[in-house]
DNA sequence: CAGGAAAATATTAGATGTCAATTATTCACC
DNA sequence: GGTGAATAATTGACATCTAATATTTTCCTG
């Protein structure tokens, strides 16, 4: 969580006092929007960290980074894992090492581009992220479980559009 | 955003092969609900930090406890500030120091409890703040303009009815 | 084919974050 | 009053993450 405000300040609400009228409560309402996003995020990723820790001995970023291998047999390149995980480059090399050092991801040499390489799981790293992703996969849906299919159905379509907006943003900038 | 997983590998979808007519989609809802929270969260997130790094050399966490300490002018304790922000307190600890070597915020010793003491932005550090909340509300609401005001309602509806869904779950572990 | 732009990764320094252990103080209770 | 549990904050060890820079290789263009 770089990361993370649960409330901000607001000073505009003192500051701007000619539109007390205009707005009474939309005037903060992105502002509510992204601190309750925030909060959201930042207990559901608090929960699924400690479970994996205490049932896995394993971390977060090394699940997720992982979870990418495991879709893609194959195996990626940095740059592609750094891109679907929305972190830097530099990040994805010391994850990578520690992975590669307990034997769970190998790198394997492009015989066509000697600047890049692939990283793929293991066997032993398929299997192991096997078990963990069903425990995830049920954690996941316990921690929604507060809300019928209707509501996540209607939260999943409304965070689609705030997100594909969001995208449009960083590629225009 | 420790952080983050933007696809996690689906395992079930291939290994519950029995159930695909009964749940077709909505099996893995909840766990899509999740990438794209994350997704969401991360996006507006690296937006957020790098517009308070190019416009007022500043980061993120240190907007957060900043914007804490705004709101409460009398002073925060330590615990009080790693709870709101959702962090450990050793964390609290840092970048506390860190904003008090500039002169933006200092401790004040409680005459009550000579454990604990407060800490509050100092002159310097409210008027840094006021500064940067007003630029910081402009950018979240522009991040959020896709949706109409209906739309952000509903999303916020949503996000409050999930959050208080996680937090009673955090509370009874 | 030469020479420079672009791409993929590594590397570094520094900030952020967790967790476990430690210190100092207060509180509760006998 | 005095002892033990609880509380407030810090420290240290380490993982994670960003941002900036460097290195190597490939691609492109003349």
């Amino acid at each position: 969580m770089s990361k993370k405000a649960l409330q901000v300040a607001q000073v505009s609400e003192t500051e701007s006092s000619e539109s007390i009228e205009a707005l009474p409560t939309g005037d903060h309402l992105a502002l509510r929007l992204w601190l309750r996003l925030l909060a959201c995020h930042n207990l559901m990723e608090g929960e699924l960290r400690t479970r994996l820790r205490d049932d896995f001995e394993t971390t977060l970023p090394r699940f997720d980074l992982m979870s990418q291998l495991y879709r893609y047999p194959e195996g990626l390149r940095m740059r592609a894992v750094s891109q679907l995980l929305m972190v830097t480059g530099g990040n994805v090399t010391g994850l990578t090492d520690n992975l590669v050092k307990e034997g769970l991801v190998e790198r394997r040499e492009d015989p066509t581009d000697r600047r890049a390489y692939f990283i793929a799981l293991t066997p032993a790293g398929r299997a192991q992220f096997a078990k963990m992703a069903v425990a995830h996969e049920q954690w996941v849906m316990s921690l929604f479980s507060a809300m019928d299919e209707t509501d996540q159905q209607q939260l999943c379509k409304l965070l689609g559009k705030l997100k594909s907006r969001l995208v449009e943003a960083r590629a225009a900038a």
